[in-house]
DNA sequence: CTAGAATCGGGATGACCATCCCGGTTATGA
DNA sequence: TCATAACCGGGATGGTCATCCCGATTCTAG
């Protein structure tokens, strides 16, 4: 099996971080200032650096895809890598905190599309929403086309389960007869990568939408 | 832009090869026992070790994909790592040597689906044998994403133009009006892509045939 | 059979990268 | 103000990998 490169680096720090599973485990928090009260609020610079990093980590990531180097992203956030990887214990931490506010964002628009009277609509509205922020964030991208970490790992609450969302739409879409009934979840996440397999060097907004249009013609069933 | 994490190092070697670029440069062929008389005409442990290299490099790519590393082939095929590289100067020569069969027979069938008299039936029989190959050679699909080598790198002669085929292909069979007219050879590779996205652990060739389906589906030109 | 050139093997080299570690620095609160 | 825990930077470590190099070996022409 091709494993990715980064993969046992990765893999064996999360066993570390699993063994000791302390209290104490920094924690991975998007925005807010002071955590929850139990414990101590983080040195103010500490706030500003963690802050910082994760700006830079989003740009950087989603401009460039998860193969950018941590110490480059220290490096631009004018920090050292042990700031970093103090704050993130792993790459992967990174990414998941760079990317919670995304997937919520994309989890939220499933919910509120899934009390759209029109089935098929919200269906393909949520599937070019996927498109789109793949073509927005290449770091996403990776994870969808199975290039970057694990789909689940970066997903364990219900706020971040953006298969589930999409699993439910598709279902809601196949009931009200407007997509074809023997396609499964993965099939349109593979679909999604398709749509996203030209956002190389020219950029052309124009064919992701060519390509998202046949694939929504293609999912139709058939009469 | 994601690069490769190998290609740093090819291109590099690219590089170096380039400059030296003398006329005693290995060459890259892929059966032919004696090159052309010009050469020395190998001598038969090299030759017996070459061809050995060569299978053992097809099935491995074939199986695992780009990221099997040069040692393991080496290892494989019972040789030293010397040995891979005297004859295969770069990992890129010797996928390249792997593969040009495959691409030859690719275009060839496309070439003979060109006379065929419906010029529909012509492209998406292309279209499913491109994701076949997709499917059986992981080495191929790499390519094929982007994840790989550079796809022209693969293809100097006029008998390894597998994009030009496409391209033939697909021009027709617009022209005939069976695929939708503002499509792209492009669009065409991104659409193969999405198909063998789901190529990884529980290998479900039903699958595969699905998105083909909803592919050709989709390409149709709308009434 | 033998000299010598072609070839072999696999260790050496150089790059890249994630993660860990530690001496030095700084914010903080008493 | 000052002691000190928390934090900082970036070098050290260890792992992967492609490519190069060279002493040892083996084929083959004569």
């Amino acid at each position: 099996m091709p494993k990715h490169p980064a993969r046992a680096h990765v893999q064996a720090a999360r066993d570390r971080a699993d063994a000791q599973a302390g209290p104490d485990r920094t924690e991975v928090q998007a925005a807010p200032a002071h955590v929850d009260g139990r414990r101590r609020p983080l040195r103010a610079d500490a706030m500003r650096n963690r802050e910082r990093v994760l700006e830079v980590a989003f740009a950087a990531f989603a401009a460039e895809g998860l193969s950018v180097p941590v110490h480059e992203i220290a490096r631009r956030a004018g920090v050292g890598t042990g700031t970093v990887s103090r704050h993130f214990p792993t790459k992967e931490a990174l990414f998941e905190a760079v990317f919670v506010s995304r997937v919520e964002r994309l989890v939220a628009m499933a919910r509120q599309l899934s009390e759209v009277d029109d089935a098929g609509a919200a269906f393909f509205g949520f599937f070019t929403s996927l498109v789109s922020e793949g073509a927005a964030n290449r770091g996403l991208a990776d994870t969808l086309t199975g290039a970057g970490f694990d789909i689940k790992t970066a997903a364990s609450g219900p706020e971040h389960d953006v298969m589930g969302a999409l699993s439910s739409l598709l279902a809601r879409a196949q009931q009200a007869g407007s997509v074809r009934p023997d396609i499964d979840t993965a099939d349109v996440i593979a679909l999604v990568t398709g749509c996203l397999a030209r956002e190389s060097d020219p950029q052309v907004p124009a064919a992701r939408d060519r390509l998202i249009s046949v694939i929504q013609e293609g999912l139709r069933p058939g009469r």
